[in-house]
DNA sequence: TATTACCCTACTAATTCTATAGGAGTAAAG
DNA sequence: CTTTACTCCTATAGAATTAGTAGGGTAATA
């Protein structure tokens, strides 16, 4: 299941992706808009923010505002920041990989070999799914 | 992440589908082999027995046996029993359906449009991966 | 300097995951 | 017919994660 945090993150990432480019929104804004906890949310941009994917502007009218053109937010990174790593097992994880406790041969593993297939084709989909795809609906 | 419970079942499903068809092979053995607690192996079995995957015999030289041929056991039925819905949001579920609360329409839902791909490729993986192809490493 | 809005830490409530406990019931072997 | 070796089933508890709340601090702007 795609924890909370993901959806209310990619939904507020897409409502910024349909603003005027650098122009900063505010956090009660995007609550209101997408129902959306206030104080959730705050923390859900914070973390963005810290990833690199927003900037934020303080004081009156300050606000969040998404630093790249939406074509280049690939999915990837977002869910990587705020879903964490792809990959359903660690085994198979690119950027996180730990071997599994109870484990003794990989290769071996029934488990193992179905994950990468379905890392690769979840990857695939993030990897050609950008902010700019997501909002042309 | 992928919970415990559907490794361990996978592993479990992998061990007996290498056995001699209609054979028990008794918890405590496939515990052993598998590195899995034998009493959480034990729930895990009981839930697939329950899903129909799994049949069972009691008393001395009793355990569980598949019920079909490997070849016939898809992923798809597998993760659904011991991992819930395939789709990532509920919205997105072709058996276990349920609006979002926060979002008014799901047809302007990035998120909604995102977890549709998602969950088309996964289910694709799922359903043309059975036992027997797990077990041909 | 008053206001607006982000920044940050800490905490709590709820839920899910990962088992564990303990016994009841069943079948086969001696 | 009794022992042994199993499955069956309910209940529960500890750990971890998730989801959300509280409250004060800090910076920028008018």
């Amino acid at each position: 299941m795609l924890s909370k945090k993901t959806k209310y993150g990619i939904k507020a990432l897409t409502y910024l992706a349909k603003q005027e480019t650098g122009v900063p929104v505010s956090i009660a804004t995007i609550s209101e808009m997408e129902n959306i906890s206030l104080k959730f949310l705050e923390s859900i941009l914070l973390t963005l923010r810290k990833s690199g994917l927003l900037g934020s502007k303080k004081g009156k009218a300050g606000g969040y505002y998404l630093l790249k053109d939406p074509k280049d937010v690939k999915m990837t990174m977002v869910m990587r920041v705020l879903e964490g790593p792809i990959a359903m097992v660690s085994c198979v994880s690119l950027n996180y990989y730990e071997k599994c406790a109870d484990c003794p041969d990989e290769t071996a593993c029934a488990v193992h070999h179905l994950m990468i297939r379905v890392r690769d084709s979840n990857l695939k989909i993030y990897g050609e799914t950008s902010l700019a795809d997501l909002i042309s609906y």
